[in-house]
RNA sequence: CGGGGCUUGGCGCAGUUGGUAGCGCGCCGCCUUUGGGAGGCGGAGGGCGCCGGUUCGAGUCCGGCAGCCCCGACCA
């Protein structure tokens, strides 16, 4: 590939509205270009990337049995009717009418399609397992994209469906994948990896994992045993709550704490330790709709709306992990609760407690560590006044007991007791163990040898294509650009010719390009005539693995300069050595890089660094 | 959806108290230059996100709306 002709231009400064520099790079070197809010377009360069990740990702899929698909992104809606996710997904899934004013819907996954054909297509346990995969677009109407390709509407996801006839086989499918997902990432160059316990979401199903790239401008909290490894995503990460003192519930008594309504306040006032305070969170939460594939049991809601108040009592040191608080009351969706609604109740923001509160409408739910500590400081529904030697069970009765705070950082480990670290990653996939939660709606099941009918066990496992790229240049640049993994590399080699128009050069140059496109390597050719400088910089913008120089003073020098990306150092070799050295240095980079390969086994777990 | 910010040639920006748009880079042509974004000369390119006001006159003032970015909410 000729640079003279390669679209587009580089850019000399990165557009203003752009803060992440893995973003700014791509856009500066001319990957990527932004078509609206989440929407971008892949330029020649960057779909050379995008399609070597594809090929990682198709190696490693066919390596484990899987069949690759190709389905469609318009779907009727009749089969998310079926599986009830057109009711229970939000607006992030894009609805609209064909001409004939039949409900469409554009694929934000494909389970549904999938558990269709299961459905039509798979009669025996004969036909079992399978693993089908793609690798296609998706489009979810995410209310606030960003960080560039991290998040964004549209884009391309490898996703795969695994489909068995028990448990056993679905525990050995998921082990497949877990390990798999491992050599993908990694082999793109994502080393920086973590493996963590999910939150199944909308997805469904009960076991799920997150494959992380650990960055700062990851969007997800994780917590990180430095004991023993374990690892998940603070939306369900437990840990081990402290023991409360061990004291007699005392008499409950009133106490004037003027202009303390928060527990900073509280605690200077009172000269307390926030430990001995519980907080109350308000929300307004939507409670589950019927979902056939949901564990969770929905409150009591007979003799009321689906929209409640929430109250969320926490120990005042710590706070509420608002998707553990969703498990816990079963709800579908939370946002904050406006002051109207909760002194509506008989409450009062920022000196708020359950006790005393009209309960109709309201949904207590109280911190296990809350309910069993004795003597809290907690609100007297009062302006200025709180309440000491609160005992729940005693002074209110909570509607829900259970874990809804989130794991800060040094919070003990569950499993070993160790401090547990905080740390930010970005979701490059994940994987879930769905059960029969869609083939038991839409009706997918198969005969076993002795004819009774079961409904199929399922699997599904995601990984953002583009976000991969994304985080690449996120972890492999430096302040002159990027510098790209030879595994995922547009082009493994960079060809600069200064003073292109000497005879000499240009034969050193062309010979060296068509010995490499002899052996199949392919080398982005700086033709153009401009200053070495500029070339240089792009060069180093551009990111390829390796830089040849063809020049003057190379020739002088004995031939052709050999420089990585990724080193200061720079080597000149013969003319007549120059291919061969280009393909040692390649092989060279290709042992270094399979080095870093991981392929942990599922159950094994990750060594804290 | 709440809060904040931004919107002026391809990119980055400046535009004073309202007077009819400018700078750097990039681009085109010629010449010089050729190992870290070179230099000279000469050019092209926008009517300032959109709509509506105020005014003799509006990037500049007023009122709407939209787009984009950031924080939060939300989210594989």
């Amino acid at each position: 590939m000729r640079l003279s002709v390669l679209f587009p231009r580089t850019l000399r400064s990165a557009p203003a509205e752009t803060e992440v520099v893995g973003h700014q790079l791509l856009l500066r070197a001319g990957y990527v270009r932004q078509l609206g809010s989440g929407i971008f377009s892949a330029l020649p360069l960057g779909t050379r990337a995008l399609r070597r990740i594809e090929a990682i990702v198709r190696e490693e899929m066919d390596a484990i049995g899987g069949q690759e698909v190709l389905l469609p992104v318009v779907h009727p809606a009749e089969i998310w009717q079926q599986s009830g996710r057109w009711q229970s997904v939000g607006e992030e899934l894009v609805r609209f009418h064909d001409r004939g004013g039949r409900d469409m819907v554009l694929a934000m996954t494909h389970e549904e399609v999938i558990t269709d054909l299961a459905h039509r297509e798979i009669t025996s346990y004969r036909q079992l397992p399978l693993c089908l995969y793609q690798s296609q677009t998706k489009f979810r109407d995410e209310p606030r994209p960003r960080a560039g390709l991290i998040r964004t509407r549209e884009f391309t996801m490898k996703d795969a469906y695994t489909l068995d006839v028990d448990e056993a086989g679905l525990q050995l499918q998921y082990g497949r994948h877990y390990t798999a997902y491992h050599r993908i990432f990694t082999r793109c160059g994502l080393t920086d990896l973590l493996a963590v316990e999910a939150d199944p979401g909308m997805m469904g199903g009960t076991v799920a994992h997150e494959f992380m790239y650990l960055s700062p401008i990851g969007e997800d909290v994780i917590a990180v045993c430095q004991g023993c490894g374990d690892a998940a995503n603070r939306q369900v990460a437990r840990f081990r709550k402290p023991t409360p003192p061990a004291e007699a519930p005392a008499p409950i008594e009133r106490v004037a704490t003027p202009g303390a309504s928060t527990i900073a306040d509280l605690t200077r006032l009172l000269g307390i330790g926030a430990e001995g305070t519980a907080k109350v969170v308000f929300y307004t939460a939507t409670l589950a709709t019927a979902d056939p594939g949901t564990a969770a049991p929905a409150p009591d809601r007979s003799d009321g709306p689906a929209e409640v108040l929430v109250m969320a009592l926490v120990r005042g040191d710590m706070e509420v992990e608002e998707t553990k608080l969703s498990h816990l009351i079963g709800a579908d969706g939370l946002r904050p609760a406006e002051p109207e609604r909760i002194r509506a109740v008989g409450a009062e923001p920022g000196y708020a407690s359950p006790v005393g509160i009209r309960r109709q409408g309201v949904v207590v739910a109280v911190d296990d560590l809350v309910a069993a500590s004795p003597n809290l400081v907690a609100g007297a529904n009062a302006v200025d006044v709180h309440l000491r030697n609160v005992n729940v069970g005693r002074d209110f009765e909570p509607d829900r007991v259970g874990d809804i705070a989130a794991a800060q950082d040094g919070a003990a480990c569950t499993r070993c007791g160790a401090g547990l670290r905080l740390r930010r990653g970005i979701e490059v996939g994940n994987i879930f163990q769905l059960g029969t939660r869609y083939s038991a709606a839409m009706d997918a099941s198969y005969s076993d040898a002795a004819g009774a009918l079961h409904p199929i066990v399922m699997g599904s496992y995601g990984i953002g294509i583009g976000r991969i790229l994304a985080s690449v240049a996120e972890a492999h640049h430096d302040d002159r650009g990027l510098v790209w993994p030879l595994a995922i590399a547009p082009f493994p080699v960079h060809l600069v010719r200064l003073g292109g128009d000497l005879p000499q050069v240009a034969g050193a140059a062309t010979a060296l390009v068509d010995a490499l496109a002899a052996r199949g390597v392919e080398v982005l050719d700086d033709d153009r005539d401009l200053a070495p400088g500029v070339k240089f910089a792009d060069a180093d913008l551009l990111g390829m693995p390796l830089r040849v120089t063809a020049s003057p003073r190379s020739l002088a020098a004995g031939g052709l300069e050999l420089r990585r990306r990724d080193r200061d150092r720079a080597v000149v070799v013969p003319q007549s050595e120059a291919a061969a050295a280009v393909r040692r240095e390649l092989e060279q980079l290709a042992d270094e890089e399979r080095a870093r390969v991981q392929s942990p086994r599922y159950g094994d777990r990750p060594l804290p660094d």
